[in-house]
This record gives structure tokens, sequence and C-alpha cells, in this order.
RNA sequence: GUCGGGGUAGUACAGCGGUAGUACGUCGCCCUCAUGAGGCGAAGGUCGUGAGUUCAAAUCUCACCCCCGACACCA
């Protein structure tokens, strides 16, 4: 059976989920159901990035000690997903025991290794960003990010080798140019490997809430060794002996903001502790609200909570996908998540299944007949988009078929027919509308079994996408949405 | 500044060498099983600007203008 693994970046806990977190989970949440549905083997990982120097200064703040801080808001996320109807099999923290174990463990393998030293920095530091500056970045002699103040220093440190593993890194790319998805996000960053890489500062000295590190207890381990380390610790390593399968199968979902991070820093500590690269690097787009860059302050940053109470999940994850492709920036507004409902859930879809449900009731026939719209069905160019991770484009495709099927109502006039004639129409449909569901169901899952509860069958898989024949009797529901 | 993406119908996008397409919106028609839902049709674009290559350019080349992103802790 196959294996698919699948992660999202892990949320910086400074911050509630907005949409735009809610985006690359939702993804991820939509590949994973996509993969179980072809009956593979799935693991999906998501969790929270709990440590640093801004958690430490903002849970001193609310009077509260770093652990409870953290503790609290890894529940708002975790109830958030919920919400989002998130079927996700483990929640990582980077607080948790085993996980601070891998750090210390892969830091020591690339220790070993050779490609820690231990060196000098001299240059500008942004305290609260606990960010090195060189002059080139400063703007304005201030910090290019926060536009605060920058002091000073000269600090020791130790270093990871990057540059060392600059050519393996291109190699990496040109054997593997699938590696970063889509592919101008990995030009982009082979542009920039090739105009030279320097070593990465892997401890800070000032910070207490952290992995201490090892070799020198005086400091402790920034962000990145600890954070991407979640996706191995996530499935069990170093400790699970068969990890390997799922690794060799994993696809990692993040932002194009931290693109460098996963897709060049990342498989170079890998590289340097003996792992093998991860299979994928997905790079998702950015969402504007109503035009406007999510602000992080405040303000614009819609609470995906309120909008799954005030619409349903369905309707949410729906529009996000129907909105734009992954790797695309796109814009989110209240008006075009209704205009969907409205337009596509309600009219096409929910529409379709209520029409052909009341039809269904009033026949007293058998249900059965000849295929007559299995042509209409193009599987291989939704499977086809799917395994590209283009779900804009293979949901469009599954809504050309919906859009068939309610031509198929209006030519074959059901209304007029009757016994044998009305039974093969409704077959069709009926058939159509479980094959909908299935394919629907990685995108709009409660939706999907709600259809299957009433056409009185569990829900189908990938394979079971073709017209067989109807063993149950369906039986009409409320309609799948309303109109807001 | 360097690198990358983009500028196509009112809006959001697709097309990337061969008579400009899809969805939404607008307008008209048909239908009555259905959630005032469904189906059909029409209007609407000198494809950012200028030059070049070509029998032929949204599509390739060059220059320019504008928008967006990455540049080492923004989802």
């Amino acid at each position: 059976m196959g294996k698919f693994y699948v992660t999202t970046p892990i949320f910086y806990v400074n911050d509630k989920p907005h949409i735009g977190t809610a985006y690359a989970v939702i993804v991820a949440d939509i590949l994973a159901r996509w993969h179980k549905i072809k009956g593979e083997d799935v693991f999906f990982l998501t969790g929270t990035d709990e440590h640093g120097e801004k958690i430490e200064k903002s849970a001193e703040k609310m009077g509260k000690s770093p652990k409870e801080f953290v503790d609290e808001i890894a529940e708002k996320f975790k109830s958030t997903w919920k919400e989002l109807n998130i079927e996700y099999d483990k929640f990582i923290r980077t607080t948790d025991k085993d996980h601070e174990y891998a750090v210390a463990f892969i830091t020591d393998l690339i220790n070993k290794k050779g490609d820690i030293y231990k060196g000098e920095y001299e240059g500008w530091y942004c305290v609260p960003d606990e960010t090195f500056l060189t002059d080139l970045e400063l703007k304005d002699g201030r910090c290019p990010a926060c536009g605060r103040e920058v002091k000073k220093m000269k600090e020791e440190n130790y270093f990871f080798k990057l540059s060392k593993y600059q050519e393996k890194l291109l190699s990496l790319y040109s054997n593997n140019s699938s590696f970063v998805i889509p592919d101008f996000r990995l030009r982009e960053v082979e542009n920039r490997i090739k105009e030279g890489l320097h070593d990465l500062d892997i401890t800070r000295k000032s910070v207490k809430w952290g992995i201490p590190f090892e070799l020198d207890k005086s400091f402790t381990i920034y962000v990145w060794l600890d954070a991407l380390t979640n996706y191995l610790s996530g499935i069990g390593w170093p400790n699970n002996k068969d990890f390997t399968e799922l690794w060799s199968n994993s696809v990692h979902v993040v932002g194009k903001e931290i693109n460098w991070f996963h897709s060049v820093i990342w498989p170079a500590f890998l590289m340097s502790a003996g792992i093998d690269p991860p299979k994928q690097v997905l790079v998702h787009g950015w969402w504007t609200i109503d035009g406007k860059k999510i602000s992080k302050s405040f303000g614009n940053a819609i609470d995906p909570v309120d909008l799954v109470k005030r619409y349903s999940s369905d309707a949410l994850r729906y529009a996000l996908i129907k909105e734009k492709r992954i790797w695309d920036d796109g814009d989110f507004s209240e008006e075009s998540l209704k205009a969907r409902i409205n337009g596509e859930l309600a009219a096409d879809l929910g529409n379709l299944v209520y029409r052909t449900l009341t039809l269904v009731e009033k026949f007293e026939g058998e249900l059965e007949g000849t295929p007559e719209l299995d042509s209409k069905l193009k599987l291989n160019k939704i499977v086809e988009a799917m395994d590209n991770f283009d779900t804009y484009l293979a949901l469009s495709i599954i809504w050309d078929f919906i859009k068939e099927t309610n031509k198929y109502v209006t030519d074959r006039e059901p209304w007029k027919l009757k016994e044998k004639e009305l039974g093969n129409v409704l077959y069709n449909l009926l058939e159509a509308i479980r094959i909908i569901a299935t394919l629907l169901y990685p995108f709009i899952p409660h939706t999907s079994n709600r259809i299957f509860s009433q056409l009185g069958i569990s829900a189908s898989k990938l394979e079971d996408c073709k017209f067989t024949e109807i063993h149950s009797r369906p039986r009409k529901g409320e309609p799948l949405f309303k109109k807001v």
C-alpha cells in the first residue's frame, strides 16, 4: 500500500490562527484526504513552534510562565483546526520532550560530521526580532523588518557550514526538478544559491526559552534547527526505525516566505546528518483580504473560526480552493465567499442533489439503467491535476461534471418520463452524484458525508468512481447549502 | 540593488507561434423536477507601452513603464 506524509509549517504561537495559517492547514488536509480516498496510508502532521525570545517576552507581559502561555495558544490552534474539520494525525509541539530529544540528536549528528564551528559574529542585531543583520541589510540604519533601532554586536556564536552544501543542493534540484513546487520557486532558490551561501548561525546566547545547545550550555538552539526537525520527530525519528517509508513520500506544505528554509537550509541540515531530503516542498502563495495585505497586528486578520460559525467549514474550504491555484497569490473577500455559496454550492451542487432526490422519492420503479453520463466524467484529468497539486484545476473539472449533470436533467426532462425511461435517468443521476460526492470528499468532507447518507450508502473511494449498480434506496434530506 | 512572478472582457483568471477563451456579473430566450434553482444564447477585449523576428505574435527577442514577492524569524 502506498504511503503519504504531509506536513504544515508549525505555527509560531505568538499569533492567533488567521486565514493564512488556516489555508496551509486546509491545503494539507485536502491532500491528506485525497490520498486516503486513493487508498493510501496517510500521516498528516501539524503543530506549533513554541520557543524563542518573543514567546518569553509575550508570556512575561501577560504575567504567565512561558509554558502556561504556549499551552494556552497551542489549545487555541487545536480548537481552530477542529472547527475547520482538519483530520490531522499528530499535533506536534516543539516543547514536546521527544521533539527536544530529536533536536539534540540531529545537532549531534551534524556536529559529528564536523559541520558546526564556533565563530564570531560582528555586525548589527535587532533585539526584538532576534536577528543578525549585515550593513547591506540595514534600511536607513534600522532593522529592515521592523524598522526599529539595531545595536552593534560582537558575539561568539555557533555556525552551521551551510556554504559547504552549495553544490550538493544544486545537484539535488537538477536531479529532482519537482523537489520544489511550483518550479519558479525552485528557480528563485537556485539563483540565490548561485550567488553564494554563507554559513548559518544556529544558536543564541541571550535566549533562555529554547532547547539547550549541548556543546556549550551557555547557548540555546536557534529557531530553524529546532523548528524544522519537527518533521522528523513528528514521525518518531530517531527511534522509529521504519520512518523512512513515510519520509520518502513526504510533502512539506509551506508559505512562500519560508521556502528558503525548507528548500535550502532543511535539506542541507539533513544531508549533513546523513538523512535523505523530503520528497517535495509545496510552496503556497499569500492571501490579501479585500485587496489588502493581512496585517499582523489586527484589523483585517479575519478569524477563520468566525467564518466557519457564520457559514460552514466546507464553504470556507471550498472558497479558498476555488479562488486561486495553491501557488498563486489571491484575494479573499466575504463577498466572494457568499457568491460561491449561493452560485456554486447551493445552486449547482445542492440543488442538483435536491432536485434529483425529489424525483427519486416520487418514483417507485427500479433504479437501474445504462450509463449515459459516464463519458462526461474526466476522471484521469482530475487525478492528474491532484497529483500535480493543482487542487484548483481538479475542483474545476469536478464542477464541470456537476454542470454536465444538471444539463442532463434539462435535456432528458425526467418529469415527462415514466417507468423504465425514468428509472434509467434517475440511475444515471444518482451514480453521478455518488461519484461527485466521492471526488468532493477531500475538499468538502462534511457535505460529502451528508450526500452519502442521503444516498443511503457509506463513503466510497476513488476506485469506486465508476457507474455500477444501485443497491440502496435514497431519501431526500435537508438542502446541502442554504443561500446566504 | 540582485533574483523571481505578473500586467488579457466590468471583475477574477486561462491560453504562451496559427481566426482571442472560461467563470462571475449584465441583457434576452427556453424549461418547471428543484433551494426564484436548471438549460440556451448575446453583448463586452486595438491581450501594459514601444520597437524587432516571422508568411503569421497574448504567445518569441529587446527596451521601457506599472504591480507583487524573495533576499536568511511574515502563513
